[in-house]
DNA sequence: CCTATAGTTGGATTGTTGTCAAACAATAAG
DNA sequence: CTTATTGTTTGACAACAATCCAACTATAGG
């Protein structure tokens, strides 16, 4: 099991964790991630509507804010929210942001 | 007192609240309102480090995206956090990203 | 009417971002 | 070893965004 780079916690900056979930299709992947859990970049990315480089693209975008945890098993790659972490540095952000996106239906996150 | 054109509640979306927190400057400016209530553009935008006009340009994003709502009196222009409307269709979203953006030294918004 | 104040708009520039396509790398499995 | 799977990288491109400057609009006050 191998770990890709992270920031550290100390070292996640606020306003880079609101621009990587401003973008719809990471919110989507993170509401994925917050549903069931970690999961394979082939799951997460599933069905989204983008080429799989510009979800690889948004995986990097999501691990380099802290978003997310990616770690490698294999020829997989498992994300998982950082929950515990973003809840420790930025108490309820994460938790209100999710309840937000699960308020609205998905194809609303990008224009209704 | 003339009101300017803002999104109504149930149009505030979730990905261009976060869009327009993830700025250093506007978040900047958030703060501010959240301390002293509703200012004026001057005031708001005092010893930002950024040209009036590229704060203007920030003003509207902030209101277009239902962040900040913004009445004229006169040749003033008064703006204020929409708190009450962000509840209501985001609950505990600001409330979490002010406190995230007090708990930091505000010259690490930008960057550490 | 003239002038100062408050803020916006348009243009230009510079840099960032989201996207796809094609090529690549690494691993697992036959 | 060969092949299929998983995901990244690189290059290209168009769209967007932050910024400044200069010109503008609108209002208040003399």
């Amino acid at each position: 099991m191998r770990l890709l780079p992270h920031p550290s916690v100390e070292n996640i900056q606020l306003t880079e964790v609101l621009r990587a979930l401003s973008d719809p299709v990471r919110l989507e992947i993170v509401l994925r991630l917050a549903a069931a859990g970690e999961m394979t970049c082939t799951v997460a990315g599933d069905a989204l509507g983008v080429h799989k480089s510009t979800a690889s693209h948004h995986y990097r975008m999501l691990r380099e804010s802290g978003v997310v945890l990616t770690k490698q098993e294999g020829r997989l790659k498992y994300m998982s929210l950082r929950h515990d972490d973003l809840q420790a540095r930025f108490p309820g952000l994460l938790d209100a942001v999710l309840a937000a996106a699960l308020r609205i239906p998905a194809e609303a996150h990008d224009r209704v």
